[in-house]
DNA sequence: AGCAATTAGTTCGATATTCAAACTAATTGG
DNA sequence: CCAATTAGTTTGAATATCGAACTAATTGCT
């Protein structure tokens, strides 16, 4: 590397990364919204989706670690996890060493609405990635590592 | 180009980019939460602040225009704008050619808000950029501007 | 073994956000 | 000049979220 851009970037390629980081940050969110009205899960949010998401398909997480992972109140996941039961989507199960805890999993159903999910955020990475060949992927790699390293920074301090 | 990756893309290239993508934009929406909680900002909400940010510095835009801009009902951006009004965020002015309208600005304590928050993606998108020189930059647009295309797409389709 | 402290999850009451529909005021078009 | 339209506000209902109080189960201490 000869000369970081980092310490010298011009304006207006500032804004239009910052610009794009953005603007597809808040369609993505849209756009899973409007996928979800189109398909068979109309019943389902675009936070009740985010939750099936972080119950996934092979673990069996309790209800305080699913709510620590989501940053919300056991109160609070209490009741989401009540409609994605009530609507199918999710099962509490007792847990038979330690009584106290619920640990929750998908339906097949809700397997059903992880995979939708999953193939969307695979199209879109798959389209991060047109015209790119092998070459190509240690930059993408590097930038996404640099972003992660930056929040994470920014997390834990 | 010599191949195409994104039709053999591997398994473990997916999740790198999928997860990094994923937690950047989770991570991001709490250290703005936090960064505001620790400024002097610390009666403004993350959605308060988006609202200032798509007010902007330097138009004087009409309050129909903001809540279309944000997806908003114009019934949740009164409510929304008059929080700001009482917090000395955003001024209303009465548009003097068309008196139905009202236009929507920052006071100087917007601004400042406004200028921070700037700042703060400022040094994100530095952080991307991080050990890149300009050579790698047409790379980088590419990779943002395939995603903006996919999502542009599935938002007009 | 027995009881106090802790832990997991639920319930409850309060507050926030959002929407859509009804409403007010101003403008425009015929 | 007045009917229709437009910009924004108000209102009432629905939903999401939190934290505190609560219940049930487990663990640790003596």
């Amino acid at each position: 590397m000869t000369k970081n851009t980092a310490e010298t970037i011009n304006h207006e390629d500032f804004l239009f990364i910052n610009d794009s980081l953005v603007e597809i940050f808040d369609k993505i969110l849209r756009i899973e919204e409007r996928e979800l009205r189109k398909s068979r899960f109309k019943d389902i949010t675009i936070n009740e989706l985010h939750l099936v998401h972080a119950i996934t398909l092979h673990e069996q997480k309790t209800t305080s670690a699913v709510a620590h992972e989501l940053h919300l109140s056991k109160g609070s996941l209490t009741s989401s996890v009540n409609m994605l039961v009530k609507r199918g989507y999710v099962e509490r199960i007792r847990n038979q060493q330690d009584r106290r805890v619920i640990n929750l999993t998908l339906t097949s159903k809700g397997r059903l609405l992880y995979r939708a999910h999953d193939a969307f955020h695979r199209q879109l990475v798959k389209s991060f990635l047109i015209g790119m060949d092998e070459n190509d992927m240690p930059l993408i790699k590097r930038a996404l590592t640099n972003l992660q390293n930056f929040v994470d920074e920014a997390t834990n301090h």
